[in-house]
DNA sequence: GCTGGCGTTGACGTGTGCGGCAAGGTTTAC
DNA sequence: GTAAACCTTGCCGCACACGTCAACGCCAGC
């Protein structure tokens, strides 16, 4: 398989395999003319790359991942260092929803109190008249 | 007030005050001898822009607060561009959230099934043999 | 044999908020 | 008078995961 084949049928773009090439996270073997040549297995890897990079993994977190899943165990996340990298994954996570929950917290108080001194400002500065003014 | 004097009093360096200087949020007036010149508003401009972005606010977003305040508003969200960017942040907020929860969630279940398997394997190849192996 | 569609490498661009350095001018303290 | 501490502009670097050329080679179909 090549590398536009590779690339369609894991959703992605061939200059995405040529920067994983280049991180070593991917090589490629060469055909006689120079050309990439992947098999299923590439194909394998690929996915289990893609799939943690939609779960926010940066390229270098998927390497444990991928090189587990070359050593031949069943799965990624078939060895240690990938665990450990689920592990560390999830307190990051949870740090980081813990830190924008504060912040959104924060940020809520100051927009309603904002929102409060406007309208209190808009009532000093025009009273309600009298009941007529309601239509 | 000269550039590192506001610098340190706002807590911040002489080249983040450039940057902003750089983007037209924090112009300076300058002395005769080509040095930027700052006053007390300055550095209650720098102060609303720090706590903007202390709660991850971009330093595009901080400009409708600098704009207000330099109107002569009593404070940088007195202007009704300043909610619309709280109002903004706090949906942004809300889905950045839901998503890393989202995604926690299906972490969380790949890590414990990746233990799970390993439990089942260790299980297999090497089966207690029997209660005294317990120490 | 020629066009079109693959592939190759290399290098620069993107966004964000500065850090760091160079090469100079200014001011201040002793 | 001179050294230290400030200021100026300008430019390169960083992290990250590629996008987007450019200039070229290879191969299939007509």
């Amino acid at each position: 398989m090549r590398i536009g084949e590779l690339a369609e049928r894991a959703g992605t773009t061939t200059r995405a395999l040529r920067y994983y090439e280049q991180l070593g996270l991917l090589p490629a073997r060469r055909a006689g003319n120079g050309y990439r040549a992947y098999d299923e297995g590439d194909l394998r890897l690929l996915r289990e790359i893609r799939m943690l990079q939609d779960f926010g993994f940066g390229l270098e977190e998927t390497r444990p991942f991928v090189e587990c899943l070359r050593a031949g165990h069943p799965e990624g996340d078939s060895c240690p260092a990938s665990l450990e990298v689920y592990r560390r994954k999830l307190a990051e996570l949870d740090e980081c929803i813990a830190k924008l929950q504060d912040v959104r917290q924060q940020v809520a108080g100051q927009f309603e109190r904002a929102v409060r001194a406007r309208d209190e400002l808009a009532a000093s500065e025009q009273p309600p008249v009298c009941e007529l003014t309601k239509e």
